[in-house]
DNA sequence: CTCTATTTGCATCATTGTTGCAATTGAGGT
DNA sequence: ACCTCAATTGCAACAATGATGCAAATAGAG
């Protein structure tokens, strides 16, 4: 899965910034924050560009926005992109981190007459694994 | 359930601002954001006693911060207080609402060996039967 | 009514989200 | 390879929100 080959299919100019935002993305196991994400960028850019990037990203569904509390905002792939289903979240209440928990799906709720459904998240808060055997960090 | 007792309960000082927004938060029927909460508030207080009202209510367990996307912060009574189990939170993508779904209970994840659970929040998106039926507002 | 720890209001600052506009750049046509 | 234009970037500027230090005001206990 290419950076370049999403942006096209999103109809997006592929430049350096949107490129670099969605290969960090890509490669990271866990949902970023703006700061994770710009420290392991390559070039800098401007902190306007850099924020549009993410809206424009998010707009064209290739970012998925999660915000835990009020923690920093982070960013993952977004299932449409990924082609997977809607999968419930972790939170780790130690290391602070997001994963996605791919095998664990949403369930269905039933929602009172009149209601409709458009989309569900669910976020697990908890210990982490790795957190949980060591002292962490 | 009156604001003076929750208060007592939790050892904290009752002080007008704090429990006219928990006045506030029990009468109303759906999450409020810090200005709405504003608002109704009878008096009116500095920008930081507020904001540190609310940082003091929700570390003792009596609001409960929602967040939506990009949506201003919410708060709503915390289950602990209202003595209700976890339940799902809907949010109306036409009116911007947060309603909590006290009858739908949340249900339970089974999460990977090694990772424990703390609290669950499930978050459903979709439409609210009165924006559905009129034209909204 | 007095005393003290808590809370408030004010000043001030950091961070984040947002907009307007001129300069720059990606990508398609020649 | 070059031109052209719409899209994107960088900069300045600003709004909203979260946060802290400190002196003045206040709740609650004795």
């Amino acid at each position: 899965m290419k950076a370049a080959d999403i942006l096209n299919d999103h109809n997006l100019k592929r430049t350096s910034c949107r490129e670099g935002i969605i290969d960090i993305v890509i490669a990271a196991n866990q949902a970023l924050s703006e700061n994770e994400i710009r420290e392991q960028l390559a070039a800098s850019y401007d902190r306007t560009t850099f924020y549009r990037s993410f809206k424009t990203l998010e707009e064209h569904k290739i970012l998925h926005k999660i915000v835990v509390g009020d923690q920093p905002v982070k960013y993952a792939l977004d299932n449409r992109v990924t082609n997977k289903d809607e999968h419930a979240h972790f939170y780790c209440s130690e290391c602070h981190t997001v994963r996605c928990m791919e095998n664990i799906p949403v369930q269905k709720y039933q929602l009172p007459e009149g209601y409709s459904d458009i989309e569900t998240e669910v976020l697990i808060k908890g210990i982490c694994a790795s957190c949980k055997n060591q002292g962490n960090n």
